[in-house]
DNA sequence: AGATGTTTATCGTGCA
DNA sequence: TGCACGATAAACATCT
């Protein structure tokens, strides 16, 4: 049942990028004050490309299409550590993905991911996964790349 | 059968 | 009030 599995999954790729400091707010945290946000910035209106529906080969990847220096600082995410964080689902995946290495990971990935910085998340039932695909397929940011040729 | 993707529908909330 | 946005649930499409 799945239980030997863990000791492999021992996250690799510890990028602990606590200087970046930037503006890792895309919109959202930060001002506690009465959380009127809304910002509304619908820039980035990069040319769209019509997804060729061609079936995609295996675990799609998706890549991020937002600010450069999102990414979620372990202080950050230690403040949140208990109940549901105030991340939106999009903002998590581009956490989650800008993250990387490479801005690209697959839906497991990002599972795991998330599940390794918010224990919410870990003991949580399976809508949130339901929502964070819902979220890669709605959201332009998110465009999803078949594995060419390598890659398990 | 299960993981992955796409698409609808419904609901709650903040705002003009 | 109605609208935009996000969350959540669920039906449905493939692929492995």
């Amino acid at each position: 049942m799945t239980s030997e599995l863990e000791s492999s999954l021992t996250s690799m790729d510890w990028l602990p990028q606590l200087s970046m400091r930037t503006s890792i707010q895309k919109a959202d945290m930060g001002n506690h004050n009465h959380g009127h946000h809304h910002g509304h910035h619908h820039h980035n209106h990069h040319h769209h490309h019509h997804h060729t529906q061609h079936h995609g080969h295996g675990p799609g990847k998706k890549i991020i299409h937002l600010d450069p220096g999102t990414t979620l600082d372990q202080e950050e995410a230690a403040q949140h550590r208990d109940g549901k964080p105030p991340y939106s689902y999009a903002s998590l995946i581009t956490f989650a993905i800008n993250g990387s290495p490479r801005k690209r990971m697959t839906l497991s990935e990002i599972y795991q991911w998330i599940c390794d910085n918010f224990p919410y998340y870990r003991e949580a039932g399976s809508g949130w996964k339901n929502s964070i695909r819902h979220n890669l397929s709605l959201n332009k940011c998110f465009l999803k790349v078949p594995r060419s040729k390598d890659d398990p």
